[in-house]
DNA sequence: TTGACTTGTTCAATCGTTTGATTGAATTTG
DNA sequence: CAAATTCAATCAAACGATTGAACAAGTCAA
């Protein structure tokens, strides 16, 4: 009923799986544009099949169901974060320099900005992701455990060493949701931040000025640990 | 056929309007919950009804519907923003000193974390909010101009008066949109946020361990002017 | 104080539509 | 040809909206 694709990707947990392709990739492209835009239950599976191109049976043929189409856009999520930030990062060497910590936190910094701020992949990610997490939250564990909780520990451990502090600290570990709260704000609230600024969506100079004030306010943020 | 509610709030600009009440109250408090938990679509009256402890009908009767209910909690979410931060703000006096500006941006951050993240009115307020951004954006003007915009000037304002900058540029502008994003994301995020912080929820430790985190953050930002 | 009438509000019942899912035939692919 | 995939047609369930009856509170004449 549901045994269509070959699941052999979870065995070896370096390597970041490739993109979906054919009808089962169109239907989860559309399954991450309709449900972050509109929401899961107003995205009727007549709309998923027609911007998909296919027909409405496809999404039972090749994912069970309304739901289990939403299960793989939420893999799907996970692995365009690893696509992005590579495979799950090593352990930080104890010898690196409080400067290169800081470099490499503005470069990743960078390269999330550009991600999902930038026409691609991560465009749509967040509003889906955060559907996923402002409703029920059992589908959140995957993207969690495999995506965010390791990025949160690795840029944590970057975030201590580059300012000093104890990486497993709460306060080093709410300057971390705080750094990223600002760069998805950027994207969740775009409607709102190119209406004041005058701006017609992110074009490169956009993209561009947010990176330079994101970029100032971290290494504000680190230069000054906060007094305890 | 709903000509029920007495129209005559919008003439006088300075008076935050009463918090609706009665079976009215119910469905849009009913509602702001629902909408922003699961989606509007995803909603249906009956639930709507049930939750605000009466029947279908009352919908229609107040509001013309479901999409008059939406609406309504776009207005409730303007008149609550109203409700913290007070009326429109007045313009800066000429000679407000840099450190006094930067006094009243740090109180308007904490009273922003305090009605966001603790229990109370603003708890489901940022939910249902990103909803409507995301989705049709028609609805999203209401609450753009009545709240965002005057209320994000104010800041420009504050934030150029402080920093020394010009409130009108753009990368003042995007400085208090980043600083704002902080805050949403706390409560927009609480999901993960919490569970990697091993907390329980949004309590007073935990607030003022954000809020600290914040300040350091504006304080940190607002003393070092990015240089050009 | 009555009783009839009005107004504002809520109720159960019902309507036509749309939903996700299913089915068996048709089509493509190897 | 046979397996994999897509198609048009169809189903029961749930949806938002509507309807006319029912209820509560107030008004006024007698």
């Amino acid at each position: 009923m549901s045994d269509a694709p070959p699941p052999d990707a979870d065995t070896d947990p370096d390597a970041v799986p490739p993109a979906p392709t054919g009808t089962r990739g169109a239907l989860i492209r559309a399954g991450l544009h309709l449900f972050g835009k509109t929401g899961f239950a107003a995205t009727s599976t007549r709309e998923l099949a027609e911007a998909a191109g296919t027909n409405v049976a496809s999404i039972a043929y090749h994912f069970g169901g309304k739901d289990g189409l939403r299960r793989a856009c939420v893999e799907e999520v996970a692995r365009r974060f690893q696509a992005v930030l590579g495979p799950d990062p090593a352990p930080l060497p104890d010898d690196l320099p409080a400067a290169a910590a800081q470099a490499r936190l503005a470069f990743l910094t960078t390269a999330m900005i550009r991600f999902l701020l930038g026409r691609g992949d991560g465009e749509e990610v967040p509003a889906f992701l955060l559907r996923e997490v402002l409703g029920e939250p059992a589908l959140l564990d995957i993207v969690y455990d495999r995506v965010i909780a390791p990025r949160h520990a690795d840029l944590c451990a970057l975030w201590g060493r580059a300012s000093g502090q104890d990486p497993d600290s709460p306060a080093v570990r709410l300057g971390v949701f705080a750094h990223l709260g600002q760069i998805l704000y950027f994207r969740l609230g775009a409607a709102i931040v190119t209406r004041r600024m005058g701006w017609d969506g992110y074009g490169p100079a956009e993209i561009a000025a947010v990176e330079a004030r994101i970029l100032a306010t971290l290494n504000a943020a680190l230069s000054r640990g906060d007094p305890p």
